[in-house]
This record gives structure tokens, sequence and C-alpha cells, in this order.
DNA sequence: TTGAAAGCGGTACCAG
DNA sequence: CTGGTACCGCTTTCAA
């Protein structure tokens, strides 16, 4: 199952059974099936760690994510996935869990693989990461982890705005009892959204208080269960993302909560299914496709010119209307 | 930025680098301490693929899943995820959206990695690519995909149990116009839940149609969507699983039909979202982190024993009641 | 404890 | 067109 045992088989040099694999050149077409003949009887399969060891270059990308259960996260994947294969690349993915430990020991994975080109899709970034990447020469890209730096280039989200828009929305429809449901992460992101929801919230007349918990469907509810049950009773609650903004709708029909009549619900992100849960909800849009587009773009450039240069992308996120928002009830 | 580099630096011999790298054994700390300063020094990653190609073995495992946004794949991927790297390995998935041809790439890709074990969760399975992954010396575990071989071990649902049950309750609670959701995927266990619904709805005195889309929550949408557009009014709904029910859900409550006063729906597999949705639906489960410890012991035996013979593993489902179900509507 | 050297399985350049 | 061969970067005896 070497190269070199069905050079042997088939009568002829492994350099030769090396252009075949590849399609090189010119090969008489004789040998070349000869050679391809052994190859199926043998049932070979070239080992491709020997194969980028010798060849130099990867054809791998690699991707951290801080959640593949996140829609959002899965959905930067799936379209930067899709873009590779089209251009006979492979992705490599590694998933964080929001542990800075792990997010190490996979930067880390990923440069041992001399990956072609990395994404780090977290929040949980640390400017000594960064620096390792760096210096390790892999082109890489960041979202949302700090400035752009040497090689490596930065996508960012204009959190600001998004959050800016849901509240001052639901502040004009009438809401003075505000609250914000984040998770744990406590890094650029998911603070960034946070901060902003603070500050923003504190221009008006108005009462707040925040909630966190796990990334995800269950965190949400736990998120608002303890939210509701220190007695605080907001009429609209903004959440960090529209995964955990699904949990806090179950937790609030449990206790018979009406949305959007007795409570208003935001999400972030207009992810697929924040079309599909009851009621749909009020969103900002983050375009995942483009993310993708974005990063394979600069992961891999165009056959024609060169690299382009390390560069920022800062996206401005739009506002999604849905049904699980509305006036706030009548003053009690 | 290779061992040699390392070595010469330090002033010793790359075994030497490569001992202290393993953490080998009798290294003299001096040198040790030696060695590791020029690695943090020059910053100094050591190349995977030369290690896998002179060690010889690799320590990664492979998973090739049918679909990664529906939950019940990524359940498992993250049951045998969590399992490896408490013992140090690592896992590469890889994507094939119900393609034979995208699986039989992707099962190329890790028989050239020389995976130290791989699992095959996917509906599309054909006995010729399970002949590749045997004459390859793979370690490998089947999730539904045929008969148990060789050193191949196989993992299999019970599905005719599941879905008997399904119908069983429904017609009980007086329904006698059924539909089943599924999707494209024409083999293995799409069409044993298929098969199973038909045979089983035929027993009783009962109108009956199927229709199939894309797995995913806009595709068991599109599915209900032409269903009824059809003119068909089934009373029950039974999906091939939770994900599409979801969308099935979204569909309906667009026409105005409740659920389940106008018509019960049920999904399969019991991912945490069946739980989050509106309403909550009636489902069945299977053991996703039970399967996970499985495809793992199958693929990592225990430190102490050799390894296990080939054995196949049938699991049988639980039937979840929950709010998606109910009597059938009185006859018009 | 440490070094020298033989691979691991390919790629690619240089001759022929 | 095809063969010979020097690496790619690391692991692993075998000796020292």
């Amino acid at each position: 199952m070497s190269l070199e045992e069905v050079a042997r088989r088939a009568g002829v040099s492994t350099a030769t059974v090396s252009r075949v694999m590849n399609n090189k050149t010119v090969v008489k077409s004789a040998t070349r099936n000869r050679v391809l003949r052994v190859v199926t009887e043998l049932n070979y399969h070239p080992n491709l760690h020997a194969r980028t060891l010798a060849g130099g270059r990867s054809r791998t990308l690699g991707m951290i994510l801080s959640n593949m259960e996140n829609p959002f996260f899965l959905d930067i994947y799936r379209a930067v996935e899709a873009l590779a294969h089209t251009r006979g690349y492979e992705v490599v993915v590694a998933n964080t869990d929001y542990r800075r430990e792990q997010l190490l020991a996979s930067l880390r994975m990923m440069i041992g693989r001399r990956v072609a080109g990395l994404a780090v899709v977290v929040s949980e970034m640390d400017p000594s990461f960064l620096n390792e990447v760096n210096e390790s020469k892999t082109p890489a890209v960041f979202y949302d982890a700090g400035a752009a730096c040497q090689s490596v280039h930065n996508i960012r989200i204009n959190y600001r705005l998004g959050i800016e828009r849901m509240v001052d929305y639901l502040h004009d429809l009438g809401h003075h009892k505000f609250a914000f449901i984040g998770h744990h992460s406590a890094l650029g992101p998911m603070s960034e959204r946070e901060v902003t929801f603070v500050e923003t919230v504190k221009r008006f007349d108005t009462e707040w208080r925040t909630a966190a918990d796990e990334d995800g469907l269950e965190g949400g509810r736990q998120a608002a269960r303890s939210l509701l049950q220190s007695g605080f009773q907001p009429t609209a609650i903004i959440c960090v993302n529209d995964f955990m903004a699904v949990g806090v709708l179950r937790e609030l029909r449990d206790r018979g909560l009406r949305v959007p009549q007795d409570v208003s619900v935001t999400g972030f992100d207009n992810i697929k299914l924040s079309e599909f849960c009851y009621p749909a909800l009020t969103t900002v849009h983050i375009p995942r496709e483009r993310i993708g587009r974005h990063v394979f773009a600069m992961l891999v450039p165009e056959e024609a010119k060169p690299k382009p240069p390390a560069q920022e992308m800062i996206i401005d996120p739009e506002f999604v209307l849905r049904a699980s928002t509305g006036p706030a009830p009548a003053r009690e």
C-alpha cells in the first residue's frame, strides 16, 4: 500500500506512479493504464502526510470555532467549506467551547498541521495567541479578535450599531424595563454587545439588568429563569444571539408570559431558526455567507494576483423585524 | 522552524529534541530546559505530518456525517470528540450533505490521512464503499450502513419499532389520515423509516401520503407545503426526524392549522430543539451520547485488552410524549 | 544520556 | 516519456 509497492507491481518507477496519481503532464497512456490497474487492484490510497511533507504545500484550511452547535458558527463554516471544495481545498474544524485552553490547543494543532490558511472565529481570543499565529507565518483571518496585524486579516461586526438599533426601537415602543441575556464568554464580541447595551440603556430613563449562562438553548432558558426568579420583570429582553433567544422564548412560555404582549424578545445573527421558532424573532442580520466568502478570499488569494494586503473588514448589521417584539404593555 | 533548526541552536542532536518534545524517558533536565527555551524562542511547532509519517501511528479519528446542520449528527460528533480528547485523540469531521460522491471523497481522504479509526454516520452508504474501507484496514464503525463485516463494526437503530409506536399511538387517538415527511436520501435508515411507515399504516383503514425535501428546517416546511397544496389534508404528520418536523410546524402555523388540535405532528431523534419549539414535539429518543460512546469504544480499544471482535449493536428507541400530538379532530 | 543514521511515503528535479 | 535520487521533518533503534 505504498507508492513503491505499486511501482514494483506495475514495473515502473515510483516517479511514474507519482505522475499518474497527480495527473501530471506526460505519461504514455499504456503505462498510465497499467499503473491505474495496479492501483485499483491494490486499493492503493496515497499517504497524505507523506504527500504534504514532501510537497511542502497543504491544500487544507483550518477553522477554529467557539461553538459549532450555534448555527451562527456552523453557517460560516459551511460557507467556507463550500468555497474551499470548489477550489480543491479541505477544511478541518476545531471547536473550543469558548475555552481559551482549548483554543490554544487547537491553534497549535493547526499550526502543526501546517494548514494553508487558518480562520479563527471565536470570542475568546487573546493577544498572545494572535502573536503565536503570526510568528508561525500561517496566513490567518480573525473574526472579531483584535486589531489586524501583519499577515493576519481581521473581520469585525459593528455590534454597537446593532444593539443600539434594538434598544432604540424598543424604547420607541414604550419599553422601560430592559434585560440583556448573554453567555459567559467575557471577551470581545460578547462583552461588546453587553457593554453597548448598558451604555445605550442608560441614556434613557430605564430599569435594566443582565443575566448570563452557557451559549445554547438550555443556557438561554436558564438565564431567563434566573433573571425572572430574581423578581425583576422586564418588558423587553435583548439576547446576545438568536440561539439563546429561542431558549428564552421557551422559558417565558412556561411561565405563562406572552411574547410580545407581555414581553418583547430580540435575538442577534438572524440564524435560520429565528424564523422557525415561535414567535419568529425580531433580530439583526449578520451575513454569515458573506463573512465566509471574505474569509476564504483572504486565505486563498485568487490565482491571478499575488495576495491582498492585510485588511480589516467591518460589517454593519441590518435590523430584521418579526413577531417577537411589540409595544410595551400598559404600565400597571 | 524544524527539529533540526532547534537542535542546532540548542547544541544537541535532533534525537534529543525529539525526546524532549515527547516527554520521553531520560533526558538530563539541564539539556531539557535548554531545548525548551529554544523551542519557545523560535516558536517551534513540530510538523504533525512528519510526525505521523515517521511514527506510523495517528492519534486522529475520522468521522463522516451526512449533515452536520442536523443536531442529531452533531450530537454524536460532540460525544465522540469529548471522549477522544480525554484520551488524547483528535477528531476530524467531514460532511457529505447526503451525497454519495462526497462520501466517497471523504472516505478516501480519511484513508489517505491514515486515521487511527473511522466512524461513518451517514444514510447514503454503499456496499462498494464499505469494501474500500475494509481493504484499507482502517478500523471503522458504521452507523446504519449494512451488515457488519470483518474489522468493521456496525450500529443500527430499530427504526421499525420507533415508527410503529408512533403510528399505533396516533391510530389509537383516532387518526385515519396520515402523512410521512422525509428527506431525499433514498437509502438505509431513511427508507427504512418510510417503508415501515407505509407498511404500518396499511394495516389500518387509513388514507396516507408521503412527501420529501431536503433535510432541514426549510426542507420540512417545503415538504409540508407541497403536501398540503396537493389538497390532501392529513390529521397526523409523521416526520423522519425532529429537524424537519420543526419546519413542518412552521408551515402549519402559517396556514392557520393548529397543532395538535387540527393536526398532530411527530418527530424522531429527540434533539434538544424538539423540546424548545412550539408546540414541543412528541418524538422518539435516539441516544446520541450512547452511540457516541459506543463508536469511540469500538474504535479505540481499552488500554488493557487487545480489541473486541466486530459486533453489531442495536438500539431500541423510546417514545417521548409531548405537546404536538392529540386526538384526531372530529370527522367532518 | 546523547548522537548517528536508517527509514516513513511521497515529490520533484535532473538525466537519459 | 521514464528512472534515479535527493530531500521533507520527525521517530526510533543502535552505539557510544
